[in-house]
RNA sequence: GUUCCAACG
């Protein structure tokens, strides 16, 4: 707990001092402690230290778990190394891990974020075939590729499909389906589910406002921004 | 007690 917290305000090098008398005086680390300091490396971009602390683990007798694999994917993944973090899955699978939720949404931002559309589609299938079902966060992440290819339509049918399925869309889900619009130059489009989310009881927070706002900008529609910007104060959203 | 998504930068 104190690793974590220590990694979470991005004092890593505290949490390193921590970790390295841990390990020098043999005191007991457990699976929890390994996994926070792999994930604290991870967040830093230094992937070579996460995997060396995933060596000592096992030396200390302590398997990885599927949380281990699923920082240490995120890991290569935001290095742009999803192809890598492939692998992974597969050395998890070999351990008789089991993926999880997180595992298939990791890879998949990892994928959708390297423009594999192709790839994610067919993880998306792969996991329903190994009994994973979607979560909210999984259409996120599709609809935020399918936006950023500027296919809208297969984004809204994406959000289609999770009701159907008994997801709610949330304010990211929105949030990422305006700034959609707005980069396809759709603004009343994008204004008008901007409104949507109010009616739908979804906070609309700085990030969507943001992303009207810059879509507005884009376009030379300077006084609309600036009427969001207010409505956003007045409503104490902190503009960043 | 540890791991997954959106704007701008």
């Amino acid at each position: 707990a104190l690793l974590n917290g220590l990694c979470k305000v991005g004092k890593i090098n505290e949490a390193e001092v921590l970790f390295h008398e841990i390990m020098y005086r043999d005191l007991p680390a457990d699976l929890v402690t390994f996994n926070t300091i792999i994930d604290g490396y991870c967040r830093i971009g230094n992937i070579d230290k996460a995997f060396t602390v995933k060596e000592e683990m096992i030396k200390k007798d302590v398997s990885p778990d599927t949380i281990t694999y699923n920082i240490l994917i995120r890991g290569l993944c935001k290095l742009g190394r999803a192809q890598n973090s492939m692998h992974l899955l597969d050395e998890l699978i070999e351990k008789k891990l089991k993926p999880d939720i997180f595992t298939y949404n990791t890879l998949l931002d990892g994928l959708c974020k390297l423009d594999d559309r192709r790839g994610a589609e067919q993880l998306f299938k792969y996991m329903f075939e190994n009994d994973v079902l979607p979560n909210v966060l999984t259409y996120n992440i599709l609809i935020d590729r399918y936006c950023k290819d500027g296919y809208l339509e297969e984004a809204f049918k994406l959000m289609e499909d999770m009701k159907n399925n008994g997801i709610s869309p949330t304010t990211v889900t929105y949030t990422t389906l305006v700034c959609g619009l707005c980069k396809t130059g759709q603004l009343e489009e994008a204004n008008a589910l901007f409104k949507d989310m109010l009616d739908k009881g979804l906070p609309q927070n700085v990030v969507s406002y943001s992303a009207l706002i810059h879509g507005f900008c884009l376009h030379s529609r300077m006084q609309e921004a600036v009427a969001l910007l207010k409505e956003m104060e007045g409503k104490c959203l902190v503009p960043n």
